[in-house]
DNA sequence: GTCACTAACTGACCGACAGTCATTTTTAAA
DNA sequence: TTTAAAAATGACTGTCGGTCAGTTAGTGAC
């Protein structure tokens, strides 16, 4: 009988209908002024029932991490599968990040809040924080890999080690993309808008800058003449 | 008569003393943790007092803020008066954040935090937020002047645009400090205690990489010889 | 010394909200 | 139709940020 299935079925359903709710209340006030409440309305349910899938209002927050982040490691971990060299892909990683920042500010917001979260504890026995970790992790492991392919084909600098430069350049791209975010966000940073500067040029200039650092003669002749491929 | 002068030396005394009762209860338990009673207890006041002094919890969170950020900036503005090449102290501009995280990772904590405050309107009206932001810019100011002095010394790269540049490194510092500072709080952040990668070698790296994307060949040369200075 | 006035302080109280649980409703097998 | 389990409900509880009417302490005038 498929009665089991359906059922199964019909939860996750009810599950996810509870974090689209959650994300449109959470995602328009921020998750402070979000109530459980209202989510619960939003989601034409009562609070209690928000309790019966969501352990706390902070799982359900996770739960919403949880998609962002699975949608940013779906668009990461295509780029490995192309045919280009590895500092090419070390660009595209960078950019496909930004991108996903740009298209997904709200996700991207979460993934901040979700990082200031102290408790260990509470983190520790969350399911959905284990799968934003492997993703994250698994992420590091596409950069690591790029860069190992980069220093086989000879567009980069052997000299570092690739698991050591993966983890700088991922820092750098975090720091640059909250920068982004934050302007994007009208996040009281107002120090950008001062200075006059653009962001596409900010982020080609970083990529320039470490791109420099770490490339080889050859990496840096193929890379300078043009922003994207060149090979075939 | 100096009554009304020791009236004013005295609230502003009290106040202090209450940034001093509010650090110690939110960097032990985190800000949502906390409470104004709390707090109140352990400055030996009311809860109702803490409202005279400051508009509601978040000003008062923002006020630790200004401390921290005050602190950061004594630290960095003695920097560009010394004697040194642009690069050198760019260099040093960098180590003296590592260190500000590293020695205050409760401030660091409070900045990530702070930056998560999304209601601009709050900060908007707050003057301890405008003194943050203030010192913010001013410690982009003194970046923008050394990477100048770097390019009019001739060991910093004149083709970026210091300003731009300064944007650039800041975030980068920003990403690689973070990264430091998780690790440091524990903040279920396994990734780089998974693979063995030591701090002040990652820092090391992180220098040397954008070090030799925006170095000339004489500045390199200085810098690749001695992490610190060489001339006198 | 004491009176009058003000500034500083207090803590009981309020409203809002996260989280609970006894009760009701729905589902589906017997 | 009966019945038992599963799902959903919403009134209720405890906590906490913030308020405010009332109290206390400090100051200057006489």
């Amino acid at each position: 009988m498929g009665t089991e299935e359906r059922k199964a079925r019909e939860k996750e359903q009810r599950r996810e209908t509870i974090i689209d709710a959650a994300e449109k209340v959470i995602f328009s006030k921020g998750l402070d002024q979000a109530t459980m409440d209202e989510i619960a309305k939003k989601a034409e349910l009562s609070k209690g029932t928000l309790y019966l899938y969501f352990k706390n209002k902070t799982e359900l927050f996770i739960a919403i991490c949880e998609r962002g982040s699975e949608l940013l490691n779906s668009r990461i971990n295509k780029i490995l599968t192309e045919d280009r060299t590895g500092l090419e892909m070390i660009r595209m990683l960078g950019e496909t990040y930004l991108d996903f920042v740009r298209q997904n500010p709200d996700y991207y917001n979460a993934f901040m809040y979700y990082e200031n979260l102290r408790n260990t504890e509470e983190l520790e026995n969350s399911d959905a924080a284990q799968v934003c970790e492997e993703n994250r992790q698994e992420a590091m492991t596409y950069m690591t890999r790029a860069l190992q392919i980069g220093m086989q084909d000879g567009t980069i600098d052997d000299s570092y080690d690739p698991k050591e430069l993966a983890v700088i350049l991922h820092a750098c791209t975090r720091g640059i993309t909250m920068l982004n975010h934050m302007r994007q966000t009208g996040h009281h940073f107002k120090m950008l808008d001062n200075m006059d500067i653009d962001t596409s040029s900010l982020f080609k200039n970083f990529l320039n800058l470490v791109g420099k650092g770490m490339a080889t003669e050859k990496g840096r002749d193929i890379k300078m003449t043009n922003g994207h491929s060149s090979e075939t």
